[in-house]
DNA sequence: TAGTGGTCTAGACCACAGC
DNA sequence: CTGTGGTCTAGACCACTAG
């Protein structure tokens, strides 16, 4: 017997529904009973029965359609939640000596090559390269590009020990963010730099970071990291 | 001007409390106002306050505490909506002609290795190889065990044409998975069927899927699924 | 047009963590 | 203790859309 995560009503109602849905009685396009229904069902209050319906309809469970009733959704995709940590508390949560190893930086008026990937039209930035090592084994190997017009306060700070990905995260709290995960052969450099043959395949994740509606002067940062493929895997998880 | 999603008061006040966030006004552990507050400054109901409250606290930008507040949470790690789509509705929304290339289907009790992949303890299994195109063009090779115990009907379906995955979508609609991604080296077998150079990067995306709370008979299916990485990309984005 | 879900109100009681 | 958020009620009006 499991004890139950909350015995809140709309927590019921929200488990009830969701487990006739995942033992298949019922099938995606079904109709459930009306808010209506579940009231009488469960004698509460409709808002009770909304917050079940709404939680769910979130999750992409359930869909409504005004007049018509809430249906069960057609899945068109799995869905999974993507939680990337910060490189250096991967490392340290899984019991490593982080170390960080700073290759270059380069303050510079943005590039032609510069701008494409962070998505500016014009102005400062700091490039930097850098390798993160887990217990003296080089774990990635990060590109990464600071808008210094939307974090001007970046250009003082020591990026010789401190992870440009963790200051940022802790100085520029909340922002939208796109991940593109692709795999790449090592070319030589990379391959001496990661410590693996030549070619090896590697987990390659950019991160366009930005702030708001999406202006040039909001774009926070590019990242791109490489991962040797056979030491690193991203995870991700749907929740029930 | 852009016009607004939704002019629904909690909307509104779940958007003024995230720009709040994103713009650095509030950085995190910063108490925002009581519940009370926002009623007052919004003239509406503490229920309304609420929905947009409780909105932002599932999205994990903010975190109540009992008897303290409501705080502002801080980030500690990068979270994404990954959708996987189907991969045949993938090709189609391309616009390319999606084929299925069905190279082995075999109905056997599961070996030592399917019972590792599969993570069950016994049973009979589908296993199938398959290959996806999009236009004559190699798009995934694709390795899939079905449990039959736990979904008996699959064992009568034509995967000749209808992708597994695609059927499992349509009739085991709800379930929990969870995803692992790697890059791998083609080796020669992988490559030729692949259209790729032999050691080339491809993206590894595995998926494992149950129901409910796990047990043996409730793991629905495994899928490893292979992307020749220079064609392929997953994308994540974290919504504002 | 009838009836659904979407939204909102003006209260209420409670558990619980901070003071 | 006090006051917070968590939860819930018994109504209400509205927009929308399926029939």
């Amino acid at each position: 017997m499991t004890r139950p995560i909350s015995d809140a009503l709309h927590a019921r109602i929200r488990r009830d529904i969701e487990s006739r849905i995942m033992s298949g009685q019922w099938r995606p396009g079904h109709r459930i009973p009306y808010e209506h229904e579940w009231m009488e069902a469960y004698g509460c209050s409709r808002m009770t029965v909304n917050k079940a319906l709404r939680s769910l309809v979130q999750s992409g469970l359930l869909e409504s359609r005004k007049r018509a009733g809430t249906f069960v959704a057609a899945p068109r995709f799995h869905r999974a939640a993507l939680e990337i940590p910060d490189i250096r508390a991967e490392v340290e949560g899984q019991g490593l000596t982080y170390r960080l190893d700073l290759l270059s930086r380069d303050r510079r008026k943005a590039t032609e090559a510069d701008k494409a990937l962070l998505r500016v039209s014009s102005g400062d930035l700091l490039a930097i390269e850098c390798r993160h090592f887990a217990d003296d084994l080089p774990y990635a190997l990060e590109h990464r590009l600071i808008n210094l017009a939307a974090v001007p306060e970046a250009a003082e700070v020591d990026f010789s020990t401190q992870p440009p990905g963790s200051w940022l995260l802790a100085h520029v709290p909340w922002t939208e963010a796109e991940h593109r995960i692709t795999a790449i052969n090592a070319d030589p450099a990379t391959a001496q730099s990661l410590h693996v043959p030549e070619n090896a395949a590697c987990v390659a994740l950019e991160r366009w970071t930005w702030i708001g509606a999406g202006r040039d002067d909001e774009r926070i940062t590019y990242a791109r990291q490489l991962y040797p493929g056979d030491r690193y895997a991203l995870t991700a998880h749907f929740h029930a």
